[in-house]
DNA sequence: CTGCACTATGAATCGCTAA
DNA sequence: GTTAGCGATTCATAGTGCA
């Protein structure tokens, strides 16, 4: 029951390459981040051309690189968009730059499986049903705290559960919108086991006038794996604020950056709308 | 009940390179492989080494691009592996090439989970459970016939759904017949309903000796996607076989290359030993 | 037909050791 | 230092058979 005293949540107004100029190196302990995606949005974020992506996006991985700690992670979802019956390749370009040209470590590729894809019919493609979710490090060493993120297991392996009654697992069903398991205290024990890099989440709906779908469940995730109570958890293109949500949910500070103040002031109104953190559940995740 | 006479299985023993010079532009319907991966199968393949992966690649995809009709699809499986903590970039690179060195269009990305991935726990990385599906086209226009592909909500699926809890809407259950596996939830009160670019299928088990694991259903979906009873369904790095298996079971023609004889002689076998198409069940799919 | 028990197996990765 | 090779280790799921 070791509360962890949370400050206020440090939402800043503006484009991160200029934010970040003021935060000091190594003082991030973990990056989640969805940037804007190419240029469907127009309205919102101002539209990056495809063909400008890259070169728009490397001056800003400078700063994240920067302020990022040693053992630090940048978890970055992105998803390239068809056009005229072709995927852009600005997701690969920039991978390879990220790790060529400025030396992140490509550690893993993560699939967000989108459960409810937005339904659709095209003459030359099925519905889109995943996105991107790629993690970069710096160093070898990294937080990878494994035993916070176990899930329940399939029905199949829940054979070996036997002995619990079908209502006990009724009772630890998942919250509604979130695909990933909430392992509090009651579910150690169970049947819980690792996930794959493989992440089958629900898109969530209602997310308050901002434009891109992300679901809590999604920065939960990785902020419960790579970050710890009391860390530094940043996110250079807040939007709603949904990383800024999960950190006050579990304990970690925030650092959201956006360009529109009206996110700024989304991202506040949601903070204080969020329960904070009531115990240290990463003891009970032991 | 219109039967589609078959020939006998075009299998070719060499390098695809060479073996393809002799095929005639535009004869190929549609291309469904899995090239050998990165460095990590020496005994099978000889080994690419990934910083070569790219140039070895290519100017087989030259002879791919050639052959294929105008309206034809490559559909290319694929995943790079990860080396000393890092996922290798040569997949990025090779899609990349494709698109704008030799004009390949990359129509979508679909992603295959694997449901039985690998074993293992590791500090830095979950098991991996995905592998990429490139599909390609030469032209705008391709066959793409999705109500082949529909997905039916299995009886047992529905019953499940009602005597279990809500856990079980986060499973997948097994579609009847080909494999795939669609999400319980978004099967309620639909027959048939339209797969998504996220495919799930279990890796096959008994795989008669050959190293990759590459489940008929993964081919299977393609072929009856991509091409029409009678066409021509190229593999070039054919293994074992499995995308010949699948075009026996479906009508179509197959040519198959493998630079090793003995997949040859397994390709011929595994070709004798599956029952051909009995009818013309194009029309059933309607 | 359901439910349960048991078993087989999957394109792997890390880290150490030797050259 | 640097690389290459090899061994140890890892676990969720599907599938089958039987009560």
């Amino acid at each position: 029951m070791s509360s962890v005293v949370l400050e206020e949540p440090d939402i800043r107004t503006g484009d991160c390459i200029d934010v970040l100029k003021k935060v000091p190196d190594g003082s991030v302990n973990l990056i989640v981040t969805s940037p804007p995606y190419g240029a469907q949005r127009k309205d919102t974020y101002g539209g990056i051309p495809p063909d400008q992506y890259v070169d728009w996006f490397l001056p800003r991985a400078v700063e994240f690189k920067r302020t990022l700690a040693a053992d630090g992670s940048f978890i970055l979802n992105i998803k390239e968009h068809a056009d005229s019956g072709q995927r852009h390749l600005y997701v690969h370009k920039l991978v390879i730059a990220l790790v060529e040209q400025q030396g992140w470590r490509l550690v893993d590729e993560f699939i967000w499986h989108k459960k409810n894809s937005s339904p659709g019919k095209w003459p030359n493609r099925f519905r889109d049903a995943w996105e991107h979710v790629f993690h970069f490090t710096k160093n070898p060493g990294f937080k990878f705290r494994q035993d916070q993120v176990k899930i329940q297991a399939a029905a199949s392996t829940l054979n070996r559960a036997k002995h619990l009654g079908v209502r006990d697992f009724e009772m630890t069903a998942p919250e509604t919108g979130s695909g990933l398991k909430r392992c509090v205290a009651n579910c150690v024990g169970r049947e819980l086991v690792y996930p794959s890099n493989v992440l089958h989440l629900s898109a969530e709906t209602g997310n308050q006038g901002h434009s891109a779908a992300y679901p809590v469940a999604l920065p939960e995730f990785f902020v419960k794996l790579m970050s710890a109570p009391g860390d530094l958890v940043m996110d250079p293109f807040a939007g709603s604020g949904t990383t800024g949500v999960v950190c006050r949910m579990h304990g970690r500070r925030f650092l959201g950056i956006d360009i529109h103040k009206e996110n700024c002031d989304l991202c506040r109104k949601r903070w204080e709308q969020t329960p904070p953190s009531e115990n240290d559940e990463e003891a009970a995740g032991q």
